[in-house]
DNA sequence: TTGCTAAGTGTTATGGTATAACATATCAAT
DNA sequence: ATTGATATGTTATACCATAACACTTAGCAA
């Protein structure tokens, strides 16, 4: 799968492929990777879009594993901490990690249409945003950078509407 | 009023001044600065801080200008169409801008612990987001570009406490 | 002036997002 | 086996945002 996220791959693979990757992580880091938790995982890789909370609770509701909002906050809590997934705020909606594992300041491209993502790296301390906080002494924890707009796709199909 | 936002500065001036430039581009652009619009305007000027859409309705209420959600949405949209105000999606708050009237792609640097928002300028078509899109082909229509930490004086309340 | 239209406001109801709080269960380490 | 930490089940509620409809006002044309 490439870093700019959407051109077609092997989508099976990368499911797959991504999941394995956290299990490998969470036994070296003493995480526990618990079934509700892997779901979660397994269902916003294979939406390979941005969910919302309560989408994904629905999915989680039909496997049986819950019914309630905090199951979907709690696994979300997990995944996001873990940097399995992002939580993107211009959608209020949340996204499989295209970078398995570990701390990272993403920024994405964000498709309003049809809620497909791309993860580009960044780096917290560089651009402007690390230069004026560091004129302003500001100490940043977290960074939100999302471009929303069209992917390539929706733009044609905008077009031949 | 300086575009770091974290400043001491004459406030009153601030919020007068940008009051008046505000009415003088609604006059440019036929756009009705209405009593409720004006007034909200006014509010997140002097608070000077990121309130919620709640927050802002009851200042208004206080006023007797309205006590219903869609009266503060309604004018947080006309504001934020304007350029007159920003929504910082980290928090679901709202920002008075520190640069008054039309299109433009901000940054900010917002403090988790009191609020208090620094207004950073950029370009949308800069940078790796701007890159990134246009190499994937993607449209942006807006971004959302926030670092969430703790402003200075936030800062030093932490390590004394 | 009248009547039209567009924009703004008042209000009720509802939908969507997120968390607090507490009871219960599971598991790893002693 | 006991303990302590973590995870889960569940209820209730808080917070964020908008749909829909009735009514009013402002601007404009006939």
């Amino acid at each position: 799968m490439s870093a700019l996220g959407f051109e077609a791959h092997d989508h099976a693979r990368c499911v797959s492929g991504t999941l394995a990757q956290a299990e490998a992580y969470c036994a070296e880091n003493k995480l526990k990777l618990t079934p509700i938790r892997r779901r979660a995982l397994e269902l916003l890789l294979a939406e390979h879009r941005a969910l919302g909370a309560y989408d994904l609770l629905a999915l989680l509701a039909k496997d049986g594993l819950g019914t309630a909002p905090p199951v979907a906050y709690r696994a979300l809590d997990f995944l996001t901490s873990a940097g399995f997934a992002h939580k993107i705020e211009g959608l209020n909606a949340y996204i499989a990690c295209a970078h398995t594992g570990g701390d990272h300041a993403p920024a994405f491209l964000v498709c309003t249409e049809c809620k497909s993502v791309a993860e580009v790296g960044t780096e917290m301390s560089q651009g402007r945003l690390g230069e004026a906080a560091r004129s302003a002494g500001f100490a940043i924890k977290h960074t939100v950078i999302e471009a929303l707009g069209l992917c390539p796709r929706c733009q044609s199909d905008a077009t031949c509407a």
